[in-house]
DNA sequence: ACATAATTACGATTTTATTCGTAAGCAATA
DNA sequence: TATTGCTTACGAATAAAATCGTAATTATGT
């Protein structure tokens, strides 16, 4: 109820939760793991990250074991949405439409996602 | 056809360009008293970010007279693309159906835009 | 019990971005 | 010419984000 979404995850933070929301939850050394795979870091570093993120409640965590474990405490959806939305408005000039426009231009949809599309183009014609 | 595009523009440096996106070129004192009305700031700050955008080439500028002009160096649209890029690998796995979709599930087209739509999916569709 | 290996805690450093203060230049004008 | 008001240049302070080093803790196996 309170405290609905006003932190914005940095960059790096944002690395993590992809992450995260993949493996639904993981150790700081898996998260490093994966981490290390596209970029050169320290242990310590994504450790001190995902305890901060901890701080800011981006993440939970389980210490009842020495081996914290790690769970997002946001959802992919409304970071999505959140980020979305700064976007729209600093880019698109609050329009949406217009970034789902250009979003769509360049985009390649399979038949099923072809047929998502118009449907929810139906949906917005009939209001 | 050297450097297209590799300089992330921040978040003020964003709020600057979309001045001179409308503007077209402006000296630092009217962007400064623009950007005034949402934030408070000091004109330096202005000043030295202009600057920076400079060094960057993110923005040319006519220095001929006392009072330099400046105009903005890369374009929304092509900004619009990169930041949109950005997200859509970081936040929607790379699909920009994906993205796109969300999005429009967000707006409230006009009846034109909802041709506009149609149009793109149309060319989308006979691919 | 001891050594080893891996973990967390946490302060400190580094890097990047933002903000500002001050000096210097220039033009208008009293 | 001197004053005033604006301008740019530029270094420096501040803030925010990311990185790291080291110590303390815990589990494991000898």
């Amino acid at each position: 109820m309170f405290n609905k979404q006003k932190i914005k995850p940095t960059e790096s933070e944002l690395e993590i939760l992809r992450i995260l929301w993949d493996k639904k939850s993981a150790s700081v050394r898996e998260v490093h793991e994966i981490l290390s795979l596209h970029k050169e870091s320290g242990y310590t570093t994504t450790l001190k990250l995902l305890q901060i993120m901890f701080e800011k409640s981006l993440v939970i965590r389980d210490d009842t074991s020495k081996v914290h474990i790690y769970t997002p405490n946001v959802s992919k959806e409304s970071t999505q949405k959140q980020f979305m939305h700064k976007m729209v408005e600093t880019l698109f000039g609050g329009s949406s439409v217009q970034l789902a426009m250009q979003a769509l231009g360049n985009s390649k949809p399979s038949k099923d996602e072809l047929e998502e599309i118009e449907k929810i183009l139906n949906r917005l014609k009939n209001k």
